[in-house]
DNA sequence: AGCACGCCGACT
DNA sequence: GTCGGCGTGCTC
């Protein structure tokens, strides 16, 4: 356990003492100690940036986590050299969160650090060379070779060259001996040069000289004047058309953005023709990267079912802290948030509404916008660093009392949380997987919250069984919402047997009749359909035909995905890619076919079943881009697609009249890996993405493809009995011991031996066994994919009794049995990963 | 994690 | 002979 913070008093300037710990974004379990100038002293607080020199001719931005006066036994400590701010950029919360953080998930709180700060926010180092003033080269003594004489050539005209100047003056990589040698001549000196990495945008915008604007009977002899020059005209035409400024003036002092107004074939010359001819003027504008909306005139009326659900959370923050508001899709959980985020500002407190990444890209967003305005922040993780810092900076200048935004969003600085909702709450990507911190958003906004003493909000139409669980045992507070806005009837169910029609010659391109017809069906109502495919079904692989070769990654243990747009071969565990071959490479054979079925594969096939239809497809590949998501929601929304195919992402937000059909492609996909939490994952998944039929007075229909029709998660989503199927897992995980009746840590030991991994994760496994908590270790076992990026690995899985004490004595020992067995020299290049409560 | 230093093969 | 491969060790 780290225990770096003591009782300092926050923000108090500490110019009694002589130095102070700093957290650096590095994971080293250790603290890292550095002296205080006496210059610095006053400057010194806790939880301020500071620089400090990390390593040989790394500088490093660290954040003051400690402050005494014990001078470090075993090493001289090198000096801060230099404080950022006035005011702390963390707050004394924060810290508390990322100790937390640190200890609850096994991570170094640098790892915390790293996750929580905008890279922005830390400073590059850039080490430069200058001339040393002091130096005369004509009378120096020292010879100088000629690669020496080429840098002090530059020297003379530039004051001061970067590493990378150098390397392209030389045109050699390894320019250190060279700068070496020349600082030891002391011909020039090396200065680090650190620079804020945030810029804020600057927009070039356009608007009419003020004189003209002002002034109808000079505009119009501007168009006289322009009679016959349609280029500029349309130009002009475009400005008052965007910006109408007769309507009211004060538009044109803003302006419009040069990139706006300038559609493509534009040309750019009238646009300067008419500036140099004194119409428009231009000017620069720095701009805030968030958009702002205008706030909403008239709060929405809340329903009766939906007021009373308010009433209930309220009554349950009496004496809860956390309350699992369980609605049903489209039961307008939306209005009641709204409310409660009103009433939370309103006391001066802030709000945080946590979304999962691919829900915050939809209408809720906006639609929050329009209620809470600029006062709402909106925290992305498609968000460039600046933009990220820009959130962060409102934050911490109260300039955004609400934020709206991803997992991460939970390391902004808030200093007074009241609310903190966590929607859809049961979204496994509220788990970060890979680099450390391995964090629960969901858990830690429960934590987080508690460190401000708030309250919290889990919401969903399909809980997660461990916050539905925490709701059975009283720790959550649990309201229901049933009543679907508008009275809208949940969808109708239709299992769609694969295994019959295939014997029965019905199956074409993979689709069922029954399938088909529905899809017909809503085609001939002008309707719209969903189709959906999970995505760890999305992957399409290419198989020869006659010795049955696939194509496998050289350094990971998986089969290579197919990429039909690109026309490539590629692993999505290491990246590695290739193009396809034209050839079998093993028996030489042409005949080489894609197998599997992706979202590209199924939109091709739908293609060739409905050639009249309009076809779109929302799946990674497509939305890669900012706007992509929006782009196809828009077209979707606007009826240009009629079947719109997809992953994940079709589940969320989509929110128009006009689907009257959904389809599950491949509904065994969904249920079929092997993991504890499938049952669950499939009843939400179809849960989920049936609740986007029917929304308005039409009856929905949901067909979902199965070759084991049969299975009961199958029967208990088609009754829609979400109590019942919960009861039978429980039964289930209680007595195979798992989550929540049991904590799971799981542990990954890697290396690039095999044989080594295999004795690292024995001797590992033997240790815990020792350790005396109340526990169940399994393993170790190969993993489910044994190479990655050439690193075998092997995994153990620990299963810990519930209670708090035990969890912190496990965690505590293992971390010491990691330390010494990092220190046999045999494991010393060993990798371990910690995951806790892994998904 | 970076990033140095250090000791072995393939190139001007 | 040098360039540069990545094994190993350290960072206050």
């Amino acid at each position: 356990m780290q225990n770096l913070f003591g009782d300092e008093e926050y923000g108090k300037q500490e110019s009694g003492k002589n130095f102070a710990d700093i957290i650096l974004p590095v994971p080293i379990p250790r603290m890292f100690t550095y002296k205080i100038p006496i210059a610095l002293a006053p400057q010194i607080q806790i939880g301020a940036r500071v620089i400090v020199q990390f390593g040989r001719k790394k500088v490093l931005t660290g954040i003051i986590g400690k402050v005494h006066n014990k001078p470090p036994q075993a090493y001289d400590a090198k000096p801060i050299l230099e404080v950022l701010d006035d005011q702390p950029t963390v707050n004394p919360i924060q810290i508390r969160f990322w100790v937390w953080m640190a200890n609850y998930y096994c991570c170094h709180i640098g790892e915390v650090m790293h996750a929580a700060i905008p890279s922005g926010l830390r400073l590059s180092s850039e080490s430069k060379i200058q001339a040393n003033p002091n130096f005369d080269r004509e009378n120096s003594s020292y010879p100088m070779d000629a690669r020496e004489d080429m840098i002090l050539d530059a020297l003379e005209n530039q004051s001061e060259l970067s590493y990378e100047d150098c390397e392209k003056i030389l045109g050699i990589k390894t320019i250190h001996p060279i700068l070496k040698s020349l600082v030891a001549k002391e011909a020039v000196l090396i200065f680090e040069k650190v620079q804020e990495k945030y810029s804020p945008k600057v927009e070039t915008r356009i608007r009419i000289v003020p004189e003209i604007a002002a002034d109808k009977k000079a505009l119009e002899a501007v168009f006289e004047s322009l009679a016959g020059k349609t280029k500029q005209e349309s130009i002009l035409l475009k400005f008052l058309r965007d910006i109408p400024i007769f309507q009211n003036l004060k538009l044109n002092e803003k302006g419009i953005a040069k990139s706006s107004l300038m559609e493509e074939g534009d040309s750019e010359s009238s646009l300067k023709t008419l500036i140099k001819n004194g119409v428009f003027e231009s000017f620069k504008l720095v701009v805030n990267r968030i958009e702002e909306a205008e706030p909403e005139k008239e709060p929405a009326v809340l329903s009766e079912s939906q007021n009373q659900a308010l009433t209930e959370i309220k009554q349950h923050f009496k004496e809860k802290q956390t309350v699992l508001l369980h609605g049903v899709t489209g039961s307008g959980k939306t209005e009641i948030y709204i409310q409660l985020i009103r009433e939370t500002l309103e006391s001066g407190s802030q709000v945080l509404l946590l979304l999962p990444e691919i829900a915050l890209t939809t209408q809720i967003v906006s639609r929050l916008q329009q209620v809470f305005g600029s006062q709402m922040g909106v925290y992305h993780s498609k968000y460039s660093d600046n933009e990220r810092v820009e959130v962060w900076n409102g934050v911490l200048s109260g300039r955004f009392s609400f934020v709206v935004g991803v997992r991460s969003s939970i390391f902004l600085p808030f200093d007074s949380l009241g609310l903190i909702i966590v929607d859809e709450e049961h979204e496994a990507s509220f788990k970060q997987f890979d680099p450390a911190p391995r964090f629960q958003a969901r858990d830690s906004a429960i934590m987080l919250s508690y460190f401000h003493q708030a309250k919290t909000i889990l919401g969903s139409a399909t809980p997660s069984f461990e916050s539905y669980f925490n709701a059975t045992q009283d720790k959550y507070g649990y309201v229901q919402l049933t009543h679907r806005y508008g009275d809208a009837s949940l969808p109708e169910y239709h299992l769609a047997n694969l295994s019959a029609d295939r014997k029965k010659n019905l199956l074409k391109l993979d689709s069922t009749r029954l399938m088909r017809e529905k899809i017909q069906d809503a085609l001939d109502k002008n309707e719209q359909v969903l189709i959906f495919q999970n995505r760890r079904g999305y992957s399409p692989y290419i198989q020869c035909e006659d010795c049955g070769w696939t194509g496998q990654c050289i350094q990971c243990d998986v089969s290579l995905t197919y990429h039909q747009f690109a026309e490539e071969l590629r692993c999505h565990y290491c990246g590695y890619k290739e193009k396809v071959p034209s050839s079998c490479p093993a028996c030489g054979s042409t005949q080489l076919t894609t197998m599997g079925m992706g979202t590209e594969r199924i939109e091709e096939s739908l293609s060739l079943l409905f050639p009249e239809a309009r076809l779109g497809r929302m799946d990674l590949d497509t939305t890669r881009n900012k706007y992509g998501y929006q782009r196809i929601l828009d077209e979707f929304g606007a009826g240009q697609i009629d079947i719109l195919v997809g992953t994940q992402m079709i589940t969320k937000g989509l929110d128009f009249g006009r689907v009257t059909v959904v389809g599950i492609w491949d509904g065994d996909r969904i249920l079929n890996f092997p993991d504890f939490r499938a049952g669950e994952r499939a009843f939400q998944q179809i849960t989920q993405v049936a609740g986007r039929a029917g929304r308005r007075s039409e009856k929905g229909q949901v067909i979902i493809q199965s070759r084991n029709p049969d299975n009961e998660v199958f029967e208990k989503v088609i009754k829609g009995d979400y109590y019942e199927y919960f009861r039978h897992e429980m039964m289930e995980r209680k007595s195979f011991y798992y989550p929540p009746y049991v904590k799971l840590v799981k542990i990954t030991t890697r290396h690039t031996d095999f044989k080594i991994t295999e004795k690292a994760a024995l001797a590992l496994h033997r240790e815990m066994a020792h350790i005396p908590v109340k526990k169940i270790v399994l393993g170790p076992e190969k993993a489910l994919i044994g190479r990655i990026k050439n690193q075998y690995q092997f995994e153990s899985m620990i299963k810990l009794d519930r209670s708090s004490n035990t969890q912190a004595e496990f965690k505590t020992q293992l971390n010491q049995i990691l330390e010494n067995l990092q220190a046999t020299p045999e494991f010393r290049s060993v990798r371990w990963i910690i995951d806790v409560d892994p998904n």
